[in-house]
RNA sequence: GGCGCGGUGGCAGAGUGGUAAUGCAGCGGAUUGCAAAUCCGUCAACGCCGGUUCGAUUCCGACCCGCGCCUCCA
């Protein structure tokens, strides 16, 4: 089964074909971190990690390369005002980062270079794009790349270079020989962190960092890119000019961009200050949910964040894990041995098909479906089944809590305690038994103001959070 | 203005040149002391206008609407 990939290189989803058989190298922009983490990067750091355990799972060799900018006029800017020393700032927020990563259950990557530890080949690669006569030094000192030496800039985001020139800002002062050339290295400033470097001190621009990194820890080719919505341009335009004319071959065969986030149909993001932090979130949802709520939707379509959104991914979520309690205690089915089950293929096909993860969901729903009409004597296809579920779970990084610990956790952390809940369950039995349904209902009816639902069955009665 | 993406049932969200998945919600039934959960059944959708075609939601063109990038942003 072939793996097809939409590249936004081409703007058509087409057959994927790796650079060294069965081996995948795979660089993702991160985070510069100067704040929390919002839904917007969850997207992101879910939809790769979903990609990458799927890969894996298919037998891929996958190594994956996700950075951390950790030098940046944004960073510099808020240390400034926080009056703390950069590195203090930065090391916070890439703890905060790594914390919410494992929040949401997204696997770390195999490397995650750090732009402050890679000056050397930032150094270098700046060196060569002088040498090659693709970069210069303004007098201001800081060096630009020169974009109308650069044949085919604005491939990818479909830009026109001559278009780009007319509508190009020129701001006050400005050194560069043309509007639309980008820093490369920008000269210190008085009282600024800086890096030695043949052109004197300074620190590196954004967009060569990535291109440096990807090198170092992939090689000058490798075979496929992703990053969030709104990196095309400049920032991936700006990495295959800077690659490719350094380095002198293709910089990635594939470009992968994520879907926007979205909040009252507007795009979620920093600088419009309309963004919701991973933590804000997990004050008051499972983090399964919002991992859930990514994995919903194709990983390239717009998302609209919404309490509706999350309160409609838990309620999915709950279907699933009130058929996983049935039958708790069931190891995943080895991938191996699943050549034989009904799902799994169909499964397997969506995500091969650009990683439709909402088809891969719809196939679970009717394993669900399934499992919950087979009768009490079914209990070995039902474990089979159950098996393959979780299988398939594990590839989308979802259903790992515990199901009864899942639905009772439900939505908010306030209200009655476990006990309290226990007790009033106790008295309800008592009060059945007693054939004073007047009582048990009251109670049940109390409870469920407290968002507590009560379900019976032979077993006993359990209870679940709305 | 340039480039690009999208408009599918009440909501969310796939997909297809020929009976349009799946989930949530609704309705009817089974089950239950009554519920909940679950099962069975059921209602209901392809922005608008042309074209190609035996046949279009799907392909082509125009239009309307929404969104993204064009500046730091995942």
């Amino acid at each position: 089964m072939t793996l097809k990939i939409y590249n936004t290189l081409a703007r058509d989803k087409v057959d994927f074909k790796p650079i060294e058989p069965k081996k995948i190298r795979l660089y993702v922009c991160g985070m510069t971190v100067y704040d929390y983490c919002h839904i917007g990067h969850a997207r992101v750091l879910v939809s790769f990690d979903v990609i990458t355990r799927f890969l894996r799972s298919q037998q891929w060799d996958v190594e994956y390369v996700r950075n951390i900018t950790d030098i940046d006029d944004k960073i510099l800017n808020r240390a400034d005002e926080n009056g703390e020393v950069y590195t203090d700032l930065t090391e916070r927020f890439i703890h905060a980062m790594h914390e919410d990563e494992a929040q949401l259950n997204v696997l770390p990557p195999d490397q995650e270079p750090r732009a402050t530890a890679h000056m050397d080949g930032i150094i270098d690669m700046v060196s060569q794009l002088i040498d090659k006569d693709f970069a210069y030094q303004a007098n201001n000192g800081d060096i630009y790349y020169r974009v109308n030496k650069f044949e085919n800039y604005g491939q990818l985001s479909g830009k026109n270079p001559d278009e780009l020139l007319s509508g190009a800002r020129i701001e006050i002062g400005e050194a560069k020989e043309d509007p639309r050339d980008f820093a490369l290295w920008k000269a210190a400033k008085p009282n600024e962190v800086y890096w030695d470097s043949p052109w004197g001190a300074g620190r590196p621009g954004w967009h060569i960092e990535c291109s440096a990194m990807s090198k170092s820890c992939l090689g000058a080719t490798f075979d496929i890119h992703g990053g969030g919505p709104d990196l095309p341009f400049p920032h991936h335009e700006n990495e295959i000019a800077q690659s490719e004319a350094a380095n002198g071959c293709k910089f990635v065969n594939y470009w992968m961009h994520a879907g926007a986030v979205r909040v009252d149909g507007e795009k979620m993001s920093k600088s419009l200050d309309n963004f919701f932090t991973i933590r804000d979130v997990l004050k008051k949802y499972h983090p399964e949910v919002i991992r859930f709520l990514i994995v919903s939707s194709h990983y390239r379509s717009a998302i609209n964040y919404s309490e509706d959104n999350l309160i409609e991914a838990k309620s999915g979520l709950d279907r699933f894990y009130q058929t996983l309690k049935k039958c708790m205690h069931i190891e995943p089915t080895a991938l191996v041995s699943l050549s034989a089950s009904t799902y799994y293929p169909r499964f397997v096909e969506a995500m091969n098909d650009d990683f439709n993860t909402r088809i891969a969901l719809a196939v679970m729903y009717d394993l669900v479906k399934e499992v919950n009409s087979l009768g009490e004597g079914d209990e070995n296809l039902t474990s089979t089944l159950i098996a393959e579920l979780k299988a398939m779970a594990n590839i989308l990084g979802v259903l790992q809590a515990d199901p009864v610990e899942f639905l009772q956790a439900g939505s908010t952390n306030d209200g009655l305690s476990a006990d309290e809940i226990e007790a009033y369950i106790a008295e309800r039995q008592q009060a059945k038994l007693d054939k004073n349904y007047a009582r048990a209902d009251e109670i049940r009816k109390l409870l469920i103001e407290q968002k507590i639902v009560l379900e019976d069955s032979r077993e006993g009665t359990t209870w679940r959070k709305e």
